[in-house]
DNA sequence: TGTCAATATAGGCGGGTGTCGAAGCAAGGA
DNA sequence: TCCTTGCTTCGACACCCGCCTATATTGACA
């Protein structure tokens, strides 16, 4: 549980998962994501591995490039985590 | 924004929070979450610090006790970023 | 087949983080 | 006033993580 938070603990894959799910169809292929940021490539493709060996995203290759898109289910289960009840519940 | 992950990518301050939260009232005081763990008390209040530097909880002195409770604003504002659009909007 | 473009992997360096024991405060009671 | 209890702060050690450069892999195309 606590994996998939770490994945998140950096600013560069926070905005990562935003600009992907961000991008129409909700797909993004790496040069565009790269390109947005003053990293290295394979910085890039480090943080993307984290990402989806938390299970928050996936990737498939089509021809030269490597679209990336989010998990929506796995966000889901995240959010429920952080959706707790009110304090004040007497 | 990632500051706020970061305070929830250790598995114990996750397993900290969800307590908090859990607790009748939901406040608890620190005794009561170290028995918890398997942790020194110094361990345990690091955790407890982090999680407030960051925002997600706060904490009050009740005598010899200090209490702990979760700002739920802060947990609402992280939940939103995981509200993702779904993958296929045409 | 050979070459180029787009990504991924490997390895190394520097700084950050979790954990502990020891010591320091604050509050309450003998 | 001194002691005990609850919690925090301090200092140190081992480990992990993000960043880079260099190298490998995959697919398209001539």
């Amino acid at each position: 549980m606590a994996a998939a938070f770490k994945a998140l603990s950096d600013p560069v894959r926070v905005r990562l998962l935003s600009l992907i799910a961000s991008h129409p169809g909700g797909e993004a292929y790496v040069n565009t994501l790269s390109s947005a940021f003053d990293l290295t490539g394979p910085t890039i493709s480090h943080h993307l591995r984290v990402l989806r060996n938390a299970g928050l995203i996936d990737c498939e290759r089509r021809g030269t490039w490597v679209f990336y898109w989010v998990i929506p289910s796995a966000l889901e289960r995240l959010s429920a985590v952080l959706n707790v009840p009110a304090k004040t519940v007497p």
